[in-house]
DNA sequence: ACTTTTGAATAAAGTACAATATTCTAATAT
DNA sequence: ATATTAGAATATTGTACTTTATTCAAAAGT
């Protein structure tokens, strides 16, 4: 068992009455007294515990995510204008936020494309770039989206104009690509995030 | 269920004897034999279970954890060229993706800032954008860092040329900023990654 | 008077056990 | 012959209990 390391946290000085008055026990040392025994809230968590059944192949990766304080969730500070002086962090603090909570709202749909190519360079998507896709939105139009297009990905948005289906790249240098046979086309799902290294 | 594919197979050389030939019991039914019993890997997760102590505050949320199997990694795709043939989707797969893993490197000493304005807007930082701001990371010439300046959150690239520190916009609409004072500028951190949504 | 030793008190942590759930088959009933 | 039922077998699951760790203060030593 892992000693803890905390330090020793001074008790409250219990008024102790000396049990010598009448009582006292001639062999021995020690004796019952208020106050003794170890102090509640020195665990490994500073809380009270209780066993729980988990499935053995998760433990690890449990103990883990307990022991780095649960959901990743991290401060979001905004940059809006403070209070004209200079102001604490506090001042700046709009919540805590957990990415897969905020870019995953369907986990069971959700996936990421590694981006390759420029050609939707005007919607802020990048070389390299990591997409969030959720396949369980509804591609309408206007929606930049994943297609497989003769097995090869593509990241476009998505037109239907009188009738067409077009597939619309933000970036002069490329062409808009009408889809003809559209059952050649097969639509991954939508792009609701982009995700850039600076 | 999922039946054991494996025939039962008698432990004991000798093989399963009815009971009935020499000291049958007239009363009572079913009886000893290998095969019974409830099958392993019928439990709640499929697999065996250990209890394990955690403390009270985090027991609902690690059940969610468990309950939706453990860390949130999903697919990654890349758009990486194909065979040439209608392709698979695994044949885009490059593995699978934790976003607090990708973008959270240092977790004690990262947090997030939402941006205002648009003075970064040449390097893909634009409104809203959310940014992922390491504190950790040494914030040298051409990083782009968050700043405060007066007490006011700012995005901008980090520039240290022949001695000056300047603060430089990527849009030509702004001017670069001289920090004269270095006192009046506390540096947060250095940003790594922007989250756009689209 | 000060330090060290020792046992009591009590919380933490791990595990063994009892209760429950589920499935199989022999015995019984139809 | 087929369907039903009761009991046996065995995994699952929750928790009680044992073991361990830590702290307090009286007693003993210096």
């Amino acid at each position: 068992m892992k000693k803890n390391p905390v330090s020793p946290i001074p008790l409250n000085p219990a008024p102790f009455k000396n049990a010598s008055s009448a009582d006292a026990k001639a062999s021995g040392r020690g004796g019952a007294r208020p106050g003794a025994g170890r102090p509640a809230g020195q665990g490994q968590y500073g809380e009270p515990t209780k066993p729980v059944r988990l499935p053995v192949s998760m433990i690890d990766e449990v103990m883990d995510y307990v022991a780095t304080g649960g959901r990743q969730s991290l401060p979001l500070f905004s940059c809006a204008v403070a209070a004209g002086f200079p102001s604490p962090a506090d001042d700046h603090l709009e919540g805590s936020l957990d990415l897969n909570d905020y870019l995953v709202k369907h986990p069971a749909a959700t996936f990421f494309v590694r981006v390759s190519g420029d050609s939707m360079i005007k919607a802020g998507i990048h070389e390299n770039d990591i997409l969030v896709v959720d396949r369980s939105l509804e591609p309408r139009h206007g929606k930049v989206i994943i297609a497989a297009l003769d097995g090869q990905l593509t990241v476009k948005r998505l037109h239907h104009k009188s009738g067409k289906t077009m597939l619309m790249p933000e970036n002069d240098r490329y062409a808009p690509i009408v889809v003809s046979d559209e059952a050649s086309m097969v639509i991954w799902g939508v792009v609701t995030n982009v995700i850039h290294s600076v």
